[in-house]
DNA sequence: CGACTGCCTTGACTTAAGTCAAAAAACCGT
DNA sequence: ACGGTTTTTTGACTTAAGTCAAGGCAGTCG
């Protein structure tokens, strides 16, 4: 387990911040230990603070009517999560669930707030951080609305590549459950689509691990969203 | 025309500021005044600052690569946009063209940058705009991805009945197709929908006009997203 | 008044993707 | 290695919604 005032200096809401500053945080974050499938809050439940995932990994989910979920974000060590209700009203707007065992920070709302109200740059980073995630929703909603699956998966695989630093080979880091949800389509669905992308060439499954075959064609696929 | 000092102190993000810094913000402001269906940027343009509507129309709207659009927002009087990349990067995540004659306010980055990091209250401001918009997209992405198109019109009338605070009949502000880009279909799509829910005594359309008949069948369907 | 233009609607057709059901494969603890 | 989950894949079928093409219905302007 790593140290508390590690952690918070590693995550990008707080980078670049004075020792001093990181110290007051440290004052004010509290420990949480979760097993896996720990159910860290619910959508509608009062919002009295926000975390910071340190260990673990964390999914963020909407449920709708008929009880089908959809994967909003799933967030890794160093990545907030609740911030927006913070700010923006009383209630947490999704839900959110521990997909392994984790380690997480949670900041007491008024706390921080009044730490923000006397911190500048404190308050630019959290704006940069937030102002990202805008960008990420952006991109999301421009994919659900503009790109059939296939594109989805596509950009998704390419953008997987970028994270691990790889050209050849990606590592799926979530079940293809998941990552149906994640792309806003079921599993079947899925399956089908890599089954028909292996035919096509542009890639190779083998398990969780997924040859990128052909970089261009998936390139051509997530910008123009369809298939062939 | 309304005087920029007053456009300023009716902005929310403003909003609660103490006269002196509104008299700071007023100093950096540019006016600018534009014709209908003017583009204001173009997504992937270098971002120097951000816009708030002092009057008229503006859609924040992303283009597919057979260059079908997609609205993302519909913003008028008192609304920013464009604030995300002042934060987050240097260049505008989506394009933005105004629907109306419009009178905008410009801020230009670094003088605006310079303002909040002296302003813990106007970060604070800022961040809770930030915040309102992140739920905002969460909600916008669980109606994409959890909803069919009756669902999602649904959802819009009801907000439109609350906004314009009327029960009985709503006017739309918009074209219709204009409409369907924000639902995330298209005009033909749309037009079916309503009809139908026209047959099955949901609205009735007259125009511009929708007169809600059963309020509570279309919290159903905005609840469950399937019609029927 | 009529022709023009932009917006909306309708119809016939196609297709992506969802549902339901079942088989196959991978995973896990004992 | 074994039984029992849980995931993933496959198949047959249905359906929502997109495409293409043709009409209709305003408004407006000469």
């Amino acid at each position: 387990m790593k140290k508390i005032l590690q952690i918070i200096s590693d995550a990008p809401l707080f980078n670049g911040l004075p020792e001093e500053q990181l110290n007051s945080i440290r004052k004010i974050a509290v420990d949480q230990f979760c097993d896996k499938g720990k159910t860290i809050f619910l959508e509608g439940d009062p919002c009295d603070g926000f975390y910071i995932v340190a260990d673990g990994r964390v999914k963020i989910y909407k449920v709708s009517f008929e009880g089908k979920e959809h994967i909003l974000h799933i967030y890794g060590p160093g990545n907030p999560f609740g911030e927006v209700p913070v700010f923006a009203g009383k209630k947490f707007p999704a839900n959110a669930q521990t997909l392994l065992k984790s380690h997480l920070l949670f900041f007491p709302r008024a706390a921080f707030v009044d730490l923000i109200s006397k911190n500048p740059s404190l308050a630019l980073n959290m704006l940069a951080v937030l102002s990202m995630r805008l960008r990420q929703f952006t991109v999301q909603i421009e994919n659900l609305s503009l790109k059939e699956v296939p594109g989805r998966l596509a950009s998704y695989l390419l953008y997987l590549a970028k994270e691990q630093d790889r050209t050849d080979t990606v590592m799926l880091t979530i079940s293809k459950g998941q990552l149906a949800s994640l792309l806003g389509t079921i599993p079947e669905t899925l399956s089908r689509i890599l089954a028909r992308m292996n035919k096509q060439g542009l890639i190779e499954t083998c398990g969780r691990d997924i040859k990128l075959l052909d970089i261009g064609g998936l390139e051509d696929l997530s910008e123009q969203g369809k298939l062939q």
